[in-house]
DNA sequence: ATAAAATGACAAATATATATTGCATTTTGT
DNA sequence: ACAAAATGCAATATATATTTGTCATTTTAT
């Protein structure tokens, strides 16, 4: 099996991030989970799990879709 | 460690999956996923990947904060 | 009441998210 | 230019999501 690599980076994530004024090891520490997990979300290595979605929201203030919303594969922006 | 047992039942799920009149069998086949992992979600017993769950949004047509969304535990339900 | 379809539940195996550690590189402030 | 902080990167270890297969139970339709 190939392993998935995924490429997009999380900018959302990042801006959310400093807005808050928070370092990836800040972040990770509120959230409960290592530095190097917060940072490879954001430079768009791995795919978290549901929970952990949520508790970067909760710490963030955001919601699941402003943060982590991607349009389907093939499909183009939706029309506002 | 204890293993987190997530306790609670993803409706929104279930109900998107009837509105679209497919059975959990037919939507893991579109979503590329074993019929048992979304018995589990939606059973709320476990924890799917965040690339999960954009699949299961893209085929039933909805966003992470309508099926996945769940308001922070201390936090009461957000006025609109 | 019956059969078929859908769902639930369980166990073992596999894939991968996450932790941990250590070091290299970049960014930031002075 | 310099030092400190922040981020990137890689390897190994662990926890857990997901698969596969099988059987029991429930639901649905006839």
């Amino acid at each position: 099996m190939m392993r998935q690599v995924m490429t997009m980076k999380n900018i959302k994530l990042k801006m959310a991030r400093v807005e808050h004024d928070l370092s990836q090891a800040e972040l990770a520490e509120k959230v409960g989970v290592s530095r190097q997990t917060i940072g490879l979300i954001e430079s768009g290595k791995y795919n978290p799990s549901l929970n952990l979605c949520l508790k970067i929201c909760y710490v963030l203030d955001k919601t699941l879709d402003e943060l982590f919303w991607r349009d389907p594969p093939g499909q183009a922006e939706k029309a506002e």
